[in-house]
DNA sequence: CTATTTGCAAATAATTTGCAGCTGG
DNA sequence: CCAGCTGCAAATTATTTGCAAATAG
């Protein structure tokens, strides 16, 4: 818990209890959490913790580049706790949010966009969204 | 406009005065519209048309596959009349969102997620989102 | 004709705001 | 201390829904 404070403080924000707990919520789950699920996650063990000061701290830590602002198609603002480059796998019958890390693919996108100079334009980040469609025959029956 | 409604009767959509306007709109529009964009832009013209059913016709339109629905970051639902593989480049300054079509990319991306296999996933589109800076010195004087 | 679709208004969902009281540094 | 935060409730914004009247085919 340590390390969070110390993050949070180098950006000036103050380590107070409830974004201590935000954050490691964040940072512990498997999938983009939207403050809907951070405050369902954290109501048991914090049940004074308001939905508001979610939304307020989820902005405050996106803002101070702890977290990203995830694009997402489904009505709600969700957010992710890696901040460096990775790509995404939307699952077409399943509706899941898979992560895709490949330094490799990172490295052949981002080479292909610099031999094309974009108009005046510097690239700070790609990342890639890939819709596909699960092929496992137990989760096909699940198709509505 | 004739073969805008040949598109939705195929589609086994009533080619209705509505219909044909908004996606008319969103055809035409440079930006990627949402339901309130394409709303403001036919009010003039169409003073009788409601929100409401902007918002119904444009989930027809995209459930049909005329439009796609359109990740973003910014609180409300856009669409794209891009139906085909394309790719996105967010301005961070300036908070534009541009296309950017290169059918060379798409093959180099996906050849690349072939070779990889993923889990037991069949790709069915990629959509990169390029989050950049326009060197602009004349859009630089506006960054906020 | 009649199954769809529209317009409107009311309902719901997601997010933001205002402000009094609490708290970290 | 006291500036910055939190909790709460009310406000706002985005979207959906229900239903009677209109309309495409």
């Amino acid at each position: 818990m340590l390390h969070l404070r110390d993050q949070l403080q180098s950006k000036g924000l103050k380590a107070t209890h409830q974004r201590l707990v935000i954050y490691q919520a964040a940072l512990n789950c498997e999938v983009h959490p939207s403050a809907e699920w951070v405050y369902e996650a954290l109501k048991q063990d914090h049940p004074s913790l308001s939905l508001g000061t979610v939304y307020k701290t989820l902005a405050s830590l996106e803002e101070v580049g702890l977290l990203r602002k995830m694009e997402t198609t489904d009505g709600q603002l969700r957010y992710d706790a890696k901040t460096h480059d990775h790509h995404h796998i939307f699952c077409a019958n399943t509706g899941e949010i898979m992560d895709f890390e490949d330094e490799e693919l990172n490295e052949v996108i981002k080479t292909f966009l610099a031999k094309k100079h974009i108009n005046n334009l510097s690239i700070r980040s790609v990342s890639l969204h890939i819709t596909g469609w699960k092929e496992d025959p137990l989760k096909q029956i699940e198709v509505k």
